[in-house]
RNA sequence: GUCCCCAUCGUCCAGAGGCCUAGGACGCCGGCCUUUCACGCCGGUAACGAGGGUUCGAAUCCCUCUGGGGACGCCA
C-alpha cells in the first residue's frame, strides 16, 4: 500500500461533537496504523455559518483527544494553506478549466426561482432536479450576459451512465446519473461550493483515503465525476455509519451532551473516550478484548473493522471505559489531572503535591475504585482536603442521634488519644476492642464514627480513613460529632 | 416521492457455510467478599426481523418483503 495521506476536514460551524471526533479518530488511527500522513483542513466555505471561536473549539477538541495532525493548522505543511477560506483562487481556477473545458456551464438562474421550483415539487411529493435550462443559452447570448455582468453560479455538466466508487466499508456502490442533478460548484458570488473545495483539496493535497461520514456517500458520485473530469485518480473511500441516539435518531443536542469538550467538563478522561469511540462501530476482530490506549488502538486498527451498521451512543458504556481508564491512570497523571478540578473547588494547595505526596496518594488510591469521573474525586474526597463537613441528616440521625452513639464515640475517642500508631490495621484493632468492651457490634461503632468523620454515610474503608485523617483531625471530628449527637433536636450540624 | 446504506441480546461488537444447544462487553437481576459504598469474583437474563431459495448443511450466500437510517441546497 502506497503512504496514506488522510484527512478529518469538519466545517467549522459548531463544536467538535462525538461523531465528528470518530471520524477523526478514525483517520488518526489509520494514518498512524500505516504510517501515513494525518491531515486537519478547515473547511470554512460557508462564510455565514463559520467562525474563528468554532475553530478554536474544534482544535482544542482534537487536542483533548490526543489526536496530533501533521499537516493542517497552527504548524502548516507542504500544502499550505489548510483553510479553504484562504484557497479561493484554486477553486475558482478548477472551475474554470471545467468550463472551458465544457464539463461544466454557467448558469444564471436565480437562486430565488430555484427555491419556489423546489418547494413546489417538494410539495408535489417529488423532487426538483435542475432541469438544465441554461445549457440551451447560445454563445452569443452568454456573451452578452457574461458582459453585464450578470451574477451566474457554474454547474457541473452530469455525464450519463452509470457512477462506481469502491468503498472500504461498504463495497461496491453504484449510481445512475440521472438520479444527480447538474450541481453548482462555484456559487454566484465566486465562493466554490463543497464538492468543488473538497475535490480540489483533496487532489492537490494527495489524500489517498477519504474516510468520512455515511452522510456522505449519496455526495461521493458528484465528487468521483469531479475526479474524473479533472483527470485526477479517484482516492479510495471509506464511509463511517453514524452514531445515532437512543431512539435511533441522527445523535445531536437533543439527546444531551454531543460535544467532546462538554464530556470533558464532565470529567470524563480523554483515553476513554478515545477507547469508547474506536469502538463504537469499529472492532478488532477475534478476540474479547475491550480495553485500548490509544497507542494500542493505533497498532490494531484497520478500515476492515469498521461495521456497516448505524451504532448508538452509549453513555452507560461511555462511563464504564471511563471508570476503567481512571482505575489506570498512574497517580502522577491523575494529580495533573485533578489539579484543575480541585483548584475550581478551593480544595487545591501545593503541600498536596510536596510534603503530602504520599498521603495524597493513598487518598487517590482510596477513591479510585469508587470514582466513575474526575469530578467524582471532589466530591468524595471532599471530607479529606476539607474541614468543614457538611452533614447528611438522615445519616446523622440513623448513626448518631441513636442509642449510646455518644457514649460509644467518647470511648473510642479516649482509646484514640493514647494508640500508638494510627494506621488502619491498629485502629482496627482498637476500635474493634471498644465495641466489645462496650457490648456492641463493631458496625454500630463503625457507622457512627464514619458519619462523623466523613459527615455521610457512605466512604471508603474506615480505618484507612481515620488513619488518613490523622490523630488530630479524626479526634476534633468525633468530639464535634458527640455534641452532635446529644443535640436532640438537631440544630447547626454543619461545619466544625 | 426518488436514490443510497444497513439489519445478531435493550445497547456496542464477535461470527467471513459445518467449530453456534450463537461468544464477549455495557446495562439489568441474583450471590460471594465486606463496617457502608464501590472495586473484584461467581452466576443469571436476553438476539440471528419475516418469507422464499442455493446447499448434504445457513446467523453466515441469493431474492422479495418488512423495518431502521441517510441523501436529495448557490450548507458542509
Amino acid at each position: 500500500m502506497k503512504i496514506p495521506r488522510v484527512r478529518f476536514a469538519p466545517s467549522p460551524t459548531g463544536y467538535l461533537h462525538v461523531g465528528g471526533a470518530r471520524t477523526a479518530l478514525f483517520n488518526w488511527l489509520f494514518a498512524r496504523r500505516h504510517g501515513g500522513v494525518f491531515i486537519l483542513r478547515i473547511e470554512d466555505t460557508d462564510v455565514e455559518r463559520s467562525s474563528a471561536e468554532m475553530v478554536d473549539g474544534i482544535l482544542d477538541g482534537m487536542r483533548w483527544l490526543g489526536l496530533t495532525w501533521d499537516e493542517g493548522p497552527l504548524i502548516g505543511g507542504p500544502h499550505a494553506p489548510y483553510f479553504q477560506s484562504e484557497r479561493n483562487d484554486r477553486y475558482t481556477a478548477m472551475a474554470n478549466r471545467l468550463v472551458a473545458q465544457e464539463h461544466a456551464y454557467y448558469c444564471y438562474c436565480s437562486p430565488a426561482d430555484l427555491k419556489t421550483r423546489r418547494e413546489a415539487a417538494e410539495a408535489a411529493g417529488g423532487a426538483f432536479t435542475y432541469d438544465r435550462t441554461c445549457t440551451k443559452l447560445t454563445p452569443s447570448e452568454i456573451a452578452e450576459r457574461e458582459s453585464r455582468k450578470e451574477p451566474r453560479a457554474i454547474r457541473f455538466l452530469v455525464p450519463a451512465g452509470a457512477i462506481r466508487f469502491n468503498d472500504l466499508v461498504h463495497g461496491p456502490i453504484e449510481f445512475d446519473a440521472a438520479n444527480i442533478e447538474d450541481f453548482v460548484i462555484l456559487r454566484s458570488d465566486g465562493q466554490p461550493t463543497y464538492h468543488l473545495s473538497v475535490v480540489s483539496d483533496d487532489v492537490e493535497m494527495g489524500m489517498t483515503h477519504v474516510v468520512r461520514g455515511d452522510d456522505h456517500i449519496s455526495n461521493t458520485p458528484k465528487q468521483v465525476l469531479l475526479y474524473q473530469a479533472v483527470g485526477a485518480p479517484v482516492p479510495d473511500f471509506a464511509h463511517v455509519p453514524l452514531i445515532l441516539g437512543p431512539d435511533k435518531k441522527r445523535l445531536s443536542k437533543r439527546h444531551g451532551a454531543t460535544s467532546v469538550m462538554e464530556y470533558a467538563r464532565l470529567g470524563v478522561l480523554p483515553e476513554a473516550m478515545v477507547n469508547f469511540l474506536a469502538l463504537l462501530g469499529w472492532s478488532p476482530g477475534s478476540g474479547d478484548r475491550e480495553l485500548f490506549s490509544q497507542q494500542e488502538l493505533a497498532e490494531a486498527f484497520d478500515l476492515s473493522g469498521i461495521s456497516g451498521g448505524n451504532a448508538v451512543f452509549n453513555p452507560d458504556k461511555l462511563e464504564w471505559f471511563n471508570q476503567q481508564h481512571l482505575m489506570r491512570l498512574a497517580p502522577e497523571e491523575l494529580i495533573t489531572r485533578l489539579q484543575p478540578l480541585l483548584e475550581e473547588a478551593g480544595l487545591w494547595s501545593s503541600t498536596l503535591t510536596t510534603e503530602r505526596r504520599a498521603w495524597f496518594f493513598t487518598v487517590l488510591e482510596l477513591l479510585k475504585p469508587r470514582a466513575k469521573r474526575l469530578s467524582d474525586f471532589v466530591t468524595l474526597g471532599r471530607f479529606l482536603f476539607d474541614d468543614a463537613l457538611e452533614f447528611d441528616e438522615a445519616a446523622v440521625d440513623k448513626h448518631l442521634r441513636t442509642g449510646d452513639a455518644a457514649q460509644h464515640l467518647a470511648a473510642l475517642d479516649a482509646q484514640l488519644q493514647t494508640v500508638d500508631t494510627f494506621d488502619p490495621a491498629s485502629l482496627e484493632v482498637v476500635l474493634r476492642a471498644v465495641a466489645e468492651s462496650r457490648g456492641v457490634k463493631a458496625g454500630t461503632l463503625i457507622h457512627a464514627v464514619r458519619v462523623a468523620v466523613t459527615g455521610k454515610a457512605v466512604s471508603p474503608g474506615i480505618f484507612e480513613v481515620l488513619s488518613l485523617l490523622g490523630r488530630t483531625r479524626a479526634r476534633a471530628r468525633i468530639i464535634h460529632a458527640i455534641s452532635l449527637a446529644t443535640d436532640a433536636h438537631g440544630g447547626q450540624t454543619t461545619g466544625r
